[in-house]
Order: structure tokens, then C-alpha cells, then sequence
DNA sequence: CACTATTATGAGTTTTTGCTCAGCTATTGT
DNA sequence: ACAATAGCTGAGCAAAAACTCATAATAGTG
């Protein structure tokens, strides 16, 4: 369990180009232990074996190995996430076209390693800074998302900020599960209907039964 | 990381009311611990300080930490795990009050401990039996719900079994996130929006866009 | 090359934690 | 009352894992 321990900063800040390579090494081989054994079960001896490097040499640029996951956790973020926002904000498309985006995006997200996101969700038990962040980056979804819909004409719900909430969250999680146990072959079907769930959901209340007509909300 | 240890047999079988006693003080503190600080870092002697018994005790009845999960784990899911299965499949009235009545059981079902829950099911590396137990109670939760969507007329979607599928885990997954995070106001707006989205999802593709007219699929 | 700063090493220390065991207390049966 | 049985205790052991530090190797600089 990440505990709130002292600094995230590293003792030594790499100044050669062969200390950075070896912080990086680190961090790969970090992310894969971590994926394999699980964060307790990760241990820094397993992590520096893995890296070709020895201990010392891990806790040269690492306070603890919190600090390890941390450090995952925020380059994970910086890395790719939620890159299409923008852009589906300024060609929004069809309903359809939108959810379609948001849920592939989730996808891809999730290509590199679920086994590690999960334990970084999971064990986000992280002092101040990474919390924060996460949580941040959480309801900036959300809220782009809730931005996205209140501007699509297409958009039936009642409760804005409750759908962004329940879709941002459905579509993590849901993605998370498939990408994580179903063969590749289940995915598209998976995304299919996801898709359309979404989609429905957001038109807005349909009829109250079949064949019986058209209901104003 | 719970592995697969030898016997799951308690040492010493209570054989007075005041063992039966110390035995579900510890239950009860280990599921409390391990909501509140995890699996690992949940440890034995932690969880007998919280049950006010001596470590050596709780040795006297689990033959190490991993059958405590495991009891746990099992206790669980003989308690009340989908009590309303049989009902809902006998009386199913409408569609929405079917996916109401599903959404109301995953939330009572979490009432309890929603953390636990979550490491229960994540750290169930646990060995045969335990784990078979969780994943055949999965499968049938599953298997339930698609039989009962396709017996009912107003179930409009293709694919039944990914579709069932994705409900489940859908309803399961957000469940478990509000009651773990939200007020218990939110709840209920929660409630009403998964019902809807799931109801209008199972009823099938809607129009291509609002005010255009009923298609046939 | 000589000299310093930076980086790498890994045996060993410290801390943590699952778990044991010798002995004590409480309860039961006669 | 008094064994005999059942239950309880907690200091401490052994294993594992986090982390340190004295030393060695390497890179940069004039």
C-alpha cells in the first residue's frame, strides 16, 4: 500500500545521458513487475534485477517505492490521455460518431497494459500530488464530456452532469474489463455494443413501449 | 497476494460458544481491516489488535492470512448474493421495472462493504476452489439475465449474450463505484439514470435521429 | 593524463510481518 | 472440588522485503 512517505523527489538528478537511460529502465521494468506480481508483490529487488541494474542504482533516482509508482502514474497521464477531446469537440458528427470516438479513445488507452492501470487505480492510495492528479484528470473528463453533450442538438437526457459521470465511468470501466480478459476477437463486438448503448441512452427517453408512438419528455 | 497454500481447515474446530464467538470477532475485524488499509497491507496482527484477541489466537483458528480472505470470500457470496434472481425471472412485468429491480439488488448487495467487495474480487488469486466459486457465481448471474432477456417481448437487441454480458458488469461496476464515492443523495439520481440508460438500450436501435419516424431494425 | 563529478554496485542493515509455542486461564463434566 | 479439556496469550522466531553506504567504475574537463 502507498503510504504517505516523505518526498516523491529523486535523491540525484540525472545530469548524463546514461543516468537517464537507466531512470528509464527502471520505470520500464517497474511497469512490467508491477503488471506481472501486483504492486505488493513487486518488489524493488525483483524491479532492479529486471532493469539489469542494482538496487543502489534504483534508490539512487528513488526516494522509496511509492515514489516508483507515482512516477508511473503521472507519465501515464502526461502520456496520451483523452488526445481526441479537442477535436471532437470542434467536429462533433453524429451522436453516434461522438460516442464512438470517446469509446475507442478508452479503448486505445487501455492497449499498452491494463494489468497496470488497474493496480495504479486500485493502489491510488497516494499522498497529496498524484491523488490530486488523478482526480483531476478524472472530472476534467467529465466535464468535457458534460461540454460536449450540452452543445450536441442531438442530446435528449435530463441530467447532464449525471450522464457525463455514468458514461465517463461505463465506458473506463467496461473497456477496462474487456481489454483485460476477452480475446481481441470480443472486442469489436464489445465496442459495438457499448456504442450503443451509449448512444440510445443519450437520445433521450424513448417510448414507453413499442409501436405505441412518440412521448414528449 | 493470496497464493495457494495448503490447508484452508482451521486449526481447532470451536467447540464452545465463546470460541464461535472469537472467531467471528476476528472475521468481523479482518473484513474491516482489509476494506480499510488492503490485503497486504492488512495484516494478521493489525486484525487481531482490532478484534482485541491475541495473534496466537487467530492462529488457532486460520491456518494462515489467506484462508481468512477466504472465508470471507465465501461467506459473502452464501449470504444474500442475487436473492432476487428466481423472482425477477418469475414475475417479470416491464422491462424497466426488470432492470430497476436488478439495479436495486447490485446496490443492497454493496451496502455493506464496497471496498472489501472490490479486494475480495481482485485478490482472488486464491486456489481452486474459492476461485471457482466466484467465477461460476459470475458466469450464472450472467447466464440468469440472458435467459431472462430473451423471454421477454420488449428486449430488442442482437446480440443477447454480449449484451447480458455487458449489463451486468455495467450495473455492477457503476454500483460499486457510487456507493463507494457518493452521498447517499446521489444514489438515487444514479439509480434512475443507469435504469434508464440499460432499459432504453435493451429496447432496442431507436430512430437514426429524433422526430424522424419509427424504423424497423 | 590528472583530477573531479557523476553514476553504478551489492553485501549488509533495518524493518516488517506471517506465524509458533510454551505456558496460562476459563469452562465443563463428574 | 478437581481434573481434564478447551480456549487464550504474547514474546519472539524466521523469512522476506525495503532500504543504506562504502567502494568501484565511468564520464566529463582542462
Amino acid at each position: 500500500m502507498p503510504s504517505a512517505k516523505r518526498s516523491v523527489e529523486p535523491r540525484r538528478k540525472p545530469r548524463q545521458v546514461r543516468a537517464e537511460l537507466t531512470r528509464d529502465r527502471i520505470l520500464t521494468a517497474a511497469a512490467h513487475v508491477f503488471a506481472e506480481h501486483g504492486y505488493a508483490a513487486g518488489t524493488t529487488n525483483r524491479i532492479a534485477e529486471r532493469a539489469r541494474v542494482s538496487i543502489g542504482s534504483l534508490y539512487q533516482y528513488f526516494p522509496n517505492k511509492d515514489a516508483i509508482l507515482a512516477e508511473l502514474v503521472i507519465r501515464h497521464i502526461d502520456r496520451g490521455v483523452w488526445p481526441q477531446a479537442d477535436r471532437l469537440d470542434l467536429s462533433p458528427g453524429t451522436l453516434e460518431q461522438v460516442v464512438r470516438a470517446l469509446v475507442r479513445d478508452a479503448i486505445d488507452n487501455h492497449r499498452d497494459d491494463p494489468q497496470l492501470l488497474q493496480i495504479m487505480l486500485q493502489e491510488a492510495q497516494f499522498s497529496g500530488e498524484v491523488l490530486d492528479t488523478i482526480a483531476r484528470h478524472g472530472e476534467q473528463r467529465i466535464a468535457q464530456l458534460r461540454n460536449l453533450l450540452a452543445r450536441h442538438p442531438d442530446v435528449g437526457v435530463a441530467d447532464l452532469d449525471t450522464a457525463a459521470e455514468l458514461i465517463v465511468f461505463t465506458v473506463e470501466l467496461n473497456t477496462h474489463r474487456v481489454m483485460a480478459s476477452s480475446p481481441t476477437a470480443a472486442v469489436e463486438k464489445f465496442e459495438t455494443e457499448l456504442v450503443g448503448m451509449v448512444t440510445r441512452y443519450l437520445r433521450g427517453p424513448a417510448y414507453p413501449g413499442p409501436a405505441i408512438g412518440h412521448v414528449h419528455e
